[in-house]
DNA sequence: TTGAAAGCGGTACCAT
DNA sequence: ATGGTACCGCTTTCAA
């Protein structure tokens, strides 16, 4: 399809001293002036024949044999797997990224789905980061931590709802959604109330710590919780709601705005009428979810701006073994609408 | 060594040295049993103090200087920069990197947003990974390409709608939902088809290619479309939906599920009856669209088995220098339900 | 069965 | 203003 020549099968990389060959020059001058080296000068001429020679042979210089000489690397990895949370944790991650980025600090995601916390743990540190932020939903042991301390990590830190020993806690406790929801519907005067949660595994991380809270604010005045497994699909949700006359619950707090609007479609077709008989409320503050009728309540969440976060690294990445700082991100806020 | 008072205790990472003095064998030995070598036998009691003595130290090998050595990598790169797409899309990466880490590669993403093109694809070279994919929604330019299979690649792939001069191309054609969603509203015999464009930007590659495929299928009937900017935003919605009598549509095909129930909405709001009006569809088949009423017609997206494909890009791998391959992924077909 | 040594690609110190 | 060279951590002959 493509009537472009094939590239010979074996083609030679071309390294720094291929352009010293070229230009006529050391490999020293090369890597001066190829990294504007201030503290060498070097002819005018000189710079233009080795940027030339660089640029003639498409020479990219090998970040293994950069970082493995200097001892070290400007690179933060990024452990993902299927983050779940929602837009403001995928907009959260992409403004850190540019941020690190803007502190010239090289960001690499790694896949690490399928592997234990240890495994994964050693894979990262393998690249020998300088940076680590593990996300929520990623296991973290503290013997992980160990591991890429011990292998040259200056910051290790994590994001989830628990602090983990010897490495820096930036949380979000996703708890306070499930707070903030159940205190909301306390208020309202609901005493008995369902937590919709999600049976897909990748949700498990954050719709545990959501029943959590929950649960802790339920507790706190005597009301009580009661935990809905759901699938997400309309036909696990169709059975949940023909069992609820059974279930004797007032209000749902649902593990986000898609399964609270799987539910309360299922509630209605079943003849539970929202909120009259009960009460619904989601998590994300998703625009869908002003969509249908009733109008969804939901819990908001505001994550902390992600460049202090990206200065704050680059502080722990220059002035290492300052003691664990913790901190928590997550702001969480009710949007009363119809439904609840 | 550390008499730099600037530097407070530096923590030395182990090496592969200090493994081997702690174990009273050579560095060479050390390298042997950790690898499992086969062509060497090393003896039992020596296999075993040099095991204690890597787990004793928390020796994690050096994958810079390892695979500078070996003059190669096995880690593939996948640029990732806000993949949009929804579910299938995102189901699709995951599976195709637990099927590349399968076959024993290292899977990475780079954020690539604010770069151009070839800084991206310089910066990716740096890496010297033996792959890279690149999905959707990432450029690649013929000159990017030819940076990275001469700074080593063996395969280079694109996922996007239009194949890159000397990439391989396992093209993923967005243009195939335009087509399909159109060809749809004409069969119910509407002729003059609004489509909507998210102004956001990160949408814009999918939606340009929707676009395209709307416009050649209708061109090819000689129908009328009428691309409709639109922010996800209610009011966004509704300023439009305002503007419907004159705009002298029957139909609307949005750019995916949420847009089309966000317009939906706007345009039941407004007086307009859909599909007795104007008929509507969108497309990935997201479940929420069930939950509205009318029910929304949408455009369902297949993507072929991602393990094949790690599969494929292992044999480029190991026999590199092939004819670029070019294949389709993607098919669509039409689910009809309540709102076309 | 184990060790000594070369060398992968770059950087930086010390000569010239 | 440049060039020679040692060395970062690891693998892999070749010798012992």
């Amino acid at each position: 399809m493509s009537q472009l020549p094939q590239q010979p099968a074996e083609v030679s990389v071309p390294t720094s001293a291929d352009v010293a060959r070229l230009a006529g020059v050391s490999r020293a001058t090369v890597s001066y002036v190829l990294n504007n080296n201030a503290t060498v000068r070097i002819s005018d001429p000189t710079r233009r024949r080795v940027r030339e020679a660089a640029l003639q042979l498409g020479y990219v210089p090998h970040a293994a044999a950069r970082s493995l000489r200097a001892g070290h690397s400007r690179m933060v990895l990024l452990p993902s797997g299927h983050i779940p949370g929602g837009p403001p944790h995928q907009y959260f991650f992409e403004e850190l990224q540019s941020g690190l980025r803007r502190l010239d600090y090289t960001v690499v995601q790694y896949g690490s789905l399928g592997l234990t916390a240890d495994e994964a743990a050693t894979a990262w540190a393998e690249l020998r980061p300088v940076a680590v932020v593990v996300p929520p939903g990623i296991e973290l042991t503290p013997h992980g931590t160990g591991i890429l301390t011990r292998s040259g990590a200056k910051a290790v830190i994590t994001l989830g709802p628990d602090p983990v020993p010897g490495a820096h806690g930036l949380v979000m406790d996703q708890r306070r959604v499930g707070v903030s929801a159940v205190e909301h519907l306390l208020v309202r005067g609901r005493r008995h109330i369902g937590v919709v949660m999600p049976e897909e595994p990748c949700r498990a991380s954050f719709s545990e710590s959501r029943l959590a809270g929950a649960r802790r604010a339920a507790e706190a005045a005597g009301a009580r919780v009661c935990p809905l497994p759901l699938r997400y699909e309309e036909e696990s949700a169709h059975d949940l709601a023909a069992r609820w006359p059974d279930l004797g619950l007032d209000a749902v707090f649902a593990y986000n705005d898609e399964y609270a609007m799987l539910m309360m479609r299922a509630l209605q077709d079943a003849g539970v009428a929202v909120p009259a008989d009960t009460a619904v409320i989601g998590a994300d503050d998703a625009l869908i979810g002003r969509l249908l009728r009733p109008r969804l309540s939901s819990v908001r969440m505001e994550l902390a701006m992600p460049q202090p976060l990206a200065e704050t690294i680059d502080r722990m990445v220059q002035h290492p073994g300052g003691s664990p700082v913790h901190h928590d991100l997550l702001r969480t806020s009710v949007v009363h609408r119809e439904s609840s």
